[in-house]
DNA sequence: ATAATGTTGCAACTCAGTATCAAAAAGGGG
DNA sequence: CCCCTTTTTGATACTGAGTTGCAACATTAT
């Protein structure tokens, strides 16, 4: 039985180093941070969590990697519907696309992979002639236990 | 042969008025913009041309204004793969859902309608026992013209 | 080690959106 | 038609996420 993607550790780095980027400190600490975050986190969440591991850590670094992964397609930017704020979200971008949920109600995320995705992506590519490189699909709603425990 | 979707001017201000909110003049002029935008605007761009209309509406206005109408579920609100900024997009909410396709190349942006995507809602109210209110599936990539122009 | 180049921290800034509150306008009842 | 209650508005100040400019610093190749 195959393990469901062995997430090494210290993927990320070597995917930065194998591009010729070069790696310091501060990247190697924000790079641990995503890499073993078990929820989705913001800017600011991240920057404290980097700052546990190395105080000295200015935010416009976090900011400054986080676009350098964006554009390395090494994460993934959410917005997870708005539900506070304007920030976003990031994630390690998967092996497979997936479709996040958002409670409107207690505002929590699920994630859902779907064979139907997949193909509507394929869908996507054939009929529009579109090449795809990031897609964002988000769901806001009422999850099982909200929508009966009172409103809806 | 059906007209397809008989866009009547005045709609969102009926649907307003039915749910027993005031009318204001202000309101008109927004909801005339809304109903009559042929592109994706943003908040100041509905301002501006509100503004033509009636030049002592406040963005402030502007802004509790499509707050009122995403409360009704009357307009969506786009991120557009935030390709400028990070402000939002607005449209009247269609009578059936599609994906927005952004460019990363040109900025055009298209829009697309599937069987597959109505069904994969299905699916996911089914298997997630989850209640859809609103859904926005962005997709980001290069479209035909830009991947044969040059780049890839 | 040294030099060339990329990266960082700091501070100041931009820009979308929000809060507060007094003044103005809607709409219902006489 | 006018008054009264309630909602809505505009002005202003504010928030908070993200960006820019630049001198000082760290990384990597030599």
């Amino acid at each position: 039985m195959p393990l469901p993607q062995t997430e090494a550790p210290g993927r990320l780095q070597a995917e930065l180093m194998s591009r010729g980027l070069r790696m310091t400190h501060q990247r190697r600490t924000i790079l641990s941070v995503v890499e073993t975050a078990k929820q989705h986190l913001d800017a600011s969440q991240l920057l404290r969590r980097a700052r546990r591991l190395d105080p000295r850590i200015d935010r416009v670094t976090v900011y400054r990697t986080l676009a350098l992964l964006k554009r390395h397609g090494l994460v993934d930017e959410l917005d997870l519907m708005h539900m506070q704020g304007e920030k976003h979200y990031y994630e390690r971008r998967p092996q497979r696309d997936h479709i996040h949920m958002a409670c409107l109600r207690c505002g929590k995320i699920m994630e859902f992979e779907s064979d139907l995705f997949d193909r509507l992506k394929g869908q996507i590519q054939r009929d529009c002639q579109f090449h795809i490189v990031v897609t964002r699909l988000e769901v806001g709603g009422y999850c099982a236990q909200c929508r009966t425990s009172s409103s809806s």
